[in-house]
DNA sequence: ATATCGAATGCAAACGTTTGAAAAAATTTT
DNA sequence: AAAATTTTTTCAAACGTTTGCATTCGATAT
């Protein structure tokens, strides 16, 4: 009962006894058809509902305007908003973006990219899977290059792989956001860090790590603890940061999702912020402005990593042979709120 | 220079000088093919990156196993959440989810429908837009129902709109959430309303309502304020209320960004939560549990949402003659938490 | 009346794959 | 060695659309 065929050239070329191909240039404009014909034909298309058939056309012109997305969450707001700048440039372009949610699956990452270069995808944005990152898996990327499918890098990625990339700044953000608690006069700076071998995390870690040196402060792997960017897998490690003998005067979360939990924390704990602990935040969400107190953040412009990792992609497919790489790494800026302000 | 044509089976028919036939059985284990040449295809298959073109399936089966999702956006934990549940449900049957924004805007929306039918999408999942919502306009869906595509409406629908839909009852949880502030000794409960017409803002606003007249309780239209949803759109609307004359002593905000929005101002005003005002939103997103106060809330299961509405495309297109809509109604839950527990 | 021209339409191939039926090749049975 | 049988392969059509080239059909010019 479901799914009536849908119309075709071939039905309404049958119910004017006249060629597909006249129908097919009746409804595309082309001059060489008949005044009366052509309205004819497309006043009766449009009574029936006709709608040409993207498929075929992909399949004779090999073209099929769809662009492929694989990121490991969209539940986050830098993974929406890169999604949005993408769509920004590239939906008025024709392209359509086939989103792909790889949960942090390895195996699932692997099926997407498998899947999308058999629908034929002219293009595949990636932010690879932790799964994918820990295990060093990258095979599952040779059938893309040898497609010569361009694959543009967003976020997560590998270092030494060769492709372009548009990825955000993380370690001179990190290190700008401990620069400033240290310079506001908080000693003992800890950080939530993020999980292990991502590159994000370990930028940030970095960042960190050599912020505390050029400050001469030793570095306290006490005061270093691992979460998963979740609200919730900050509250453990945000206590046994406080139970320790000597606990922390700042925290650097590695997003902000981390950081509120951990304000959440120290303030069950009866303990001010700024005025004892202060806290900086990654990601400049939306919500980081309102949380009481308001959370000092780094911002991480991921609609303009959209656009600009649409950039990336037109000028691969518009290479005219002298094509290069490129790799885009725009600065994050330090946004000062409640969280650190600290009258010292 | 750019995409070195991929292989196809005709390739590989020539290169073992036998016919096209022969390679697509032997991929596809064909039992009337001769083991060693079954084997030697494979190989060579695997050794060039043989990618079977889906496209040309698609066009001969009729089938693309692709499904759209048309939301407004995907920035809130719940669409998020649905898409996961869709997801969850979907993609280990094979099927792709084509996921489109619309940014609240109609010709999108239209554009991103046509496209989906031309693409021949087996089935729709939408949300319209506030644009759309507000103009009434729903002769873009006419096309979608002329060409018998499944069409679910998740979320924002058109309440006489005959298909199946999969929604949340806001009514219900609206009402518990209010009642919930009066019982625990709350007297004058402003409302932080949605944008207006949309079935979510109206069914919460309704409960409201209805649950003020079920405690004889006047309604103030001074107390009820529009917002669009975002944390940003509470900050003057929560002012305006707290500058009446005779301001309310709970705020119920149509979601939990709205929730926190009026949180930051009431604190800010040196008022106390749940002391002097009590707060609840709507929505149980991750970061409710962890605001400061943590935010009594309404869970709205998105994920149990797209799994409803999966089953309902599944019983569409598997229904044989005697197929009528459903309508789901998931119900929604109150979860307290300290912004509105004033101990009385 | 015939050649010439222009306008309108049709033919056929192509895109890549699958599949029922027919054909060819290899094997077994008489 | 011929016939019967089985195994393996090929043929051809189909999906819906576009497009260069050929064809048809009037009309105009010779």
């Amino acid at each position: 009962m479901n799914s009536s065929r849908p119309v075709t050239i071939k039905d309404i070329a049958r119910r004017f006894r006249c060629s597909p191909s006249t129908v097919s240039r009746a409804l595309n404009d082309h001059p060489a058809i008949n005044e009366d014909t052509r309205k004819n034909i497309q006043e009766y298309a449009k009574e029936v509902g006709y709608q040409r058939n993207e498929v075929s056309l992909s399949l004779l012109n090999k073209k099929t305007a769809t662009l492929g997305v694989v990121v490991p969450t969209i539940g986050n707001y830098y993974e929406t908003a890169v999604i949005e700048g993408l769509h920004t440039v590239l939906q008025p372009l024709g392209y359509t973006l086939n989103i792909c949610v790889t949960n942090e699956n390895y195996l699932l990452e692997k099926e997407y990219l498998s899947k999308l270069l058999s629908n034929r995808t002219e293009g595949i944005f990636l932010s690879v899977s932790q799964e994918t990152y820990d295990a060093g898996y990258y095979e599952h990327l040779e059938s893309v290059i040898q497609r010569k499918t361009p694959l543009i890098f967003i976020d997560r990625e590998y270092e030494d792989f060769e492709t372009s990339r548009a990825t955000v700044d993380d370690y001179h953000g990190a290190f700008a956001a401990v620069e400033h608690l240290i310079t506001i006069g908080y000693k003992n700076v800890a950080h939530l860090k993020g999980p292990n071998g991502l590159t994000v995390s370990e930028q940030r870690f970095k960042g960190y790590r050599d912020c505390l040196k050029k400050y001469d402060i030793a570095i306290r792997e006490e005061l270093i603890i691992n979460t998963n960017f979740q609200v919730e897998s900050a509250i453990v490690p945000t206590k046994r940061l406080l139970d320790l003998d000597s606990p922390p005067d700042a925290i650097f979360g590695v997003n902000d999702q981390v950081a509120i939990g951990a304000m959440r924390v120290i303030l069950d704990r009866g303990l001010k912020i700024p005025g004892d602990i202060g806290i900086v935040g990654f990601d400049n969400s939306p919500i980081s402005a309102y949380t009481y107190p308001s959370l000092t953040t780094i911002s991480r412009p991921g609609r303009k990593i959209g656009m600009e990792a649409s950039r990336l992609f037109l000028n691969q497919i518009n290479a005219s042979g002298d094509f290069a790489h490129e790799s885009i790494v725009l600065p994050s800026e330090l946004i000062i709120r409640e969280s650190s302000l600290r009258i010292s």
